[in-house]
DNA sequence: ATAGGGTTAG
């Protein structure tokens, strides 16, 4: 595009934000826009030239990720042009002049023949008709046919054509139906029948299920193969994932750009970095690189192992990356703490002119709030709204949580107040806001309020609301929350008992602290650590000192063990016990 | 033909 046309384009975009700053509650208007902090100190980008970015950017497309969901969605409802596939090859006779006798011939459909022949066609035809009402997409008539018809008659693609239905309906019960309709029917499961049984188990969410059936007719399908491999992986079963990854290959199944990408997510899951790197290899023999969707797995499972380095190779080697290597690196640098380095190559991307999209977005949004920088992180609310992110709760938790990080309390409660639909994740990112503020008592109103509102707090929420508690050193509402942790049974959580300890002994309660350290199923090294910081601090010297000899028993103390144990050793000017610990 | 890679809070 010529300059004039971005000029003009930008001007219009700019009348378009000043527009919706006025009748979106979220108030981007275009003054916040101003990117200092952020877009001006790397000055290879000027500053106009950045903000037409910006703004064209904001202006795109609705973003591509929404489009698959109403896609499918609206599949099967639009029934004449949606089909439905099959294992073979061969596609429904239907309408085909050729074989009048067993479907339904033009004859039929334009020129009816006399009733009594017609309705014995329509009773006959039973494989035709089912195979018609889930073209449709209507699953309930297709069962209902089902079971009108004899069993006898049903051919094994029929069955194929249900259960691919009950699949993309992800109804598990209409796929159960059909499955003891099969067994019932005596007919035998052959690799094709199967195959769709497992596809539609897994897809269902029943992998246990799936997982028998693929035992049964075991092949050397890769599909299939990925398909249970990738349903254990979602279910965060990696373990059984990578087991049976193993067993294909023993079992000599050729693997395909899909297990490469779901074993190097395992992988990185599990942390098995040789491993990985042996896939690596593996791929460089095969030649695989061509594939984008394996390389950007590379490069996620590199950035999971924390060389940022190694990913940023594979990256800059890419020739044809998408968003999804873009967002990959860029997420990859901020949990690796490079924030910056993310925030450079957003730049980069815009500049470049790829499209960026909501993943692209949360990132930068974290960005923001590691680096303090709210200018930018306002631009990218701005340019959020205007792409019509802003429905999407991901979005809006992280913006609130953006602002809360950068100190902006108000900005954080706007967005709260402002948004559709809060989960879990918006009310604890809220309480946490006001924790950070020291306003514990506000936190500790949203915790209930949350309650009353019937979203259910999980363990983050609880040890951010104990956080504010012992922030405040409200030892009541502490023991409201503890009443709370033993009503819910979250008693075993490491963390919600670290959380909890903590906050007892802020709140200068040793004894609740001890009682609950001494519950604790398993404890780590934090839990110890909290506890002797407990008794150093709440002058207790000799416990703090004893607890200190009963742990290097069982674990190694750290320097933070140290930091908590020398106080009371100065405390009760036992200078031995103190060189003691020293050495 | 069906599947795959990146996304929020302690």
């Amino acid at each position: 595009m010529g300059m004039p046309q971005l000029e003009l384009l930008a001007q219009r975009n700019t009348r378009g934000i000043e527009n919706n700053s006025r009748n979106h509650p979220f108030q981007a208007n275009f003054e916040t826009l101003n990117m200092q902090r952020g877009l001006d100190s790397q000055l290879e980008l000027s500053r106009p030239l950045l903000l037409q970015m910006m703004i064209l950017m904001a202006t795109a497309p609705p973003p591509k990720f929404s489009l698959p969901l109403i896609d499918k969605k609206s599949r099967g409802k639009h029934s004449f042009q949606s089909k439905y596939v099959f294992f073979s090859n061969k596609p429904y006779p239907k309408f085909d002049p050729l074989t009048p006798n067993l479907h339904f011939s033009y004859d039929t459909v334009l020129t009816p023949a006399s009733p009594a022949q017609a309705k014995e066609k329509k009773i006959t035809d039973w494989n035709t008709k089912i195979y018609e009402v889930c073209e449709m997409g209507n699953i309930h008539k297709a069962i209902e046919l089902l079971y009108m018809s004899p069993k006898t008659e049903i051919e094994s693609r029929t069955y194929c054509s249900i259960l691919q239905l009950s699949a993309e309906l992800k109804s598990l019960q209409d796929g159960k139906k059909v499955h003891s309709f099969i067994c019932s029917s005596g007919i035998s499961i052959d690799s094709i029948l199967g195959s769709k049984l497992v596809f539609m188990y897994v897809t269902c969410g029943d992998l246990r299920e799936g997982r028998l059936i693929f035992d049964k007719i075991r092949n050397e399908k890769v599909f299939l193969w990925n398909l249970l491999m990738n349903g254990y992986a979602k279910i965060g079963d990696f373990k059984e994932s990578v087991y049976l990854f193993r067993e294909m290959l023993d079992f000599g199944v050729e693997v395909n750009s899909h297990t490469v990408s779901c074993i190097l997510k395992c992988f990185a899951a599990l942390g098995s970095v040789k491993e990985g790197k042996w896939v690596h290899g593996f791929l460089l023999k095969l030649g695989f690189g061509s594939y984008n969707a394996v390389i950007n797995s590379l490069i996620a499972f590199y950035l999971k192992i924390r060389r940022v380095d190694v990913a940023r190779k594979l990256f800059d080697e890419l020739s044809d990356r998408d968003v999804i290597s873009w967002n990959s690196m860029i997420s990859g640098y901020v949990a690796n703490g490079f924030s910056e380095k993310g925030v450079e190559l957003f730049k980069k991307m815009l500049f470049l002119g790829v499209d960026v999209d909501l993943a692209t977005m949360v990132s930068i949004l974290q960005a923001c709030a590691n680096c303090g920088d709210v200018s930018l992180g306002r631009a990218v609310h701005g340019s959020g709204v205007k792409a019509n992110l802003h429905w999407k709760t991901t979005f809006c938790n992280t913006l609130l949580d953006m602002y809360a990080k950068c100190g902006v309390l108000d900005g954080a409660i706007r967005v709260f107040d402002l948004m559709g639909v809060r989960t879990v994740v918006t009310w604890t990112s809220l309480i946490a806001a006001y924790a950070r503020e020291g306003l514990s008592d506000e936190a500790i109103r949203s915790f209930h309020e949350m309650d009353r509102e019937g979203v259910s707090p999980d363990i983050f929420t609880i040890t951010t609301v104990l956080h504010a508690c012992a922030c405040n050193g409200s030892l009541e509402n502490g023991k409201d929350v503890h009443n709370f942790i033993r009503e819910n049974d979250m008693r075993s959580n490491i963390f919600v008992c670290n959380a909890l300890m903590d906050m007892y002994a802020k709140c200068g309660s040793m004894e609740d602290a001890n009682s609950v350290f001494l519950e604790m199923p398993v404890k780590d090294i934090i839990s110890w650590n909290t506890m002797i910081g407990g008794y150093s601090k709440n002058s207790l010297p000799n416990e703090a000192l004893s607890l200190f000899g009963d742990m290097v028993l069982e674990m190694k103390p750290d320097g933070t063990t140290l930091a908590c144990i020398l106080p009371a050793c100065a405390s009760l000017a036992s200078l031995d016990r103190g060189k003691e610990q020293i050495t």
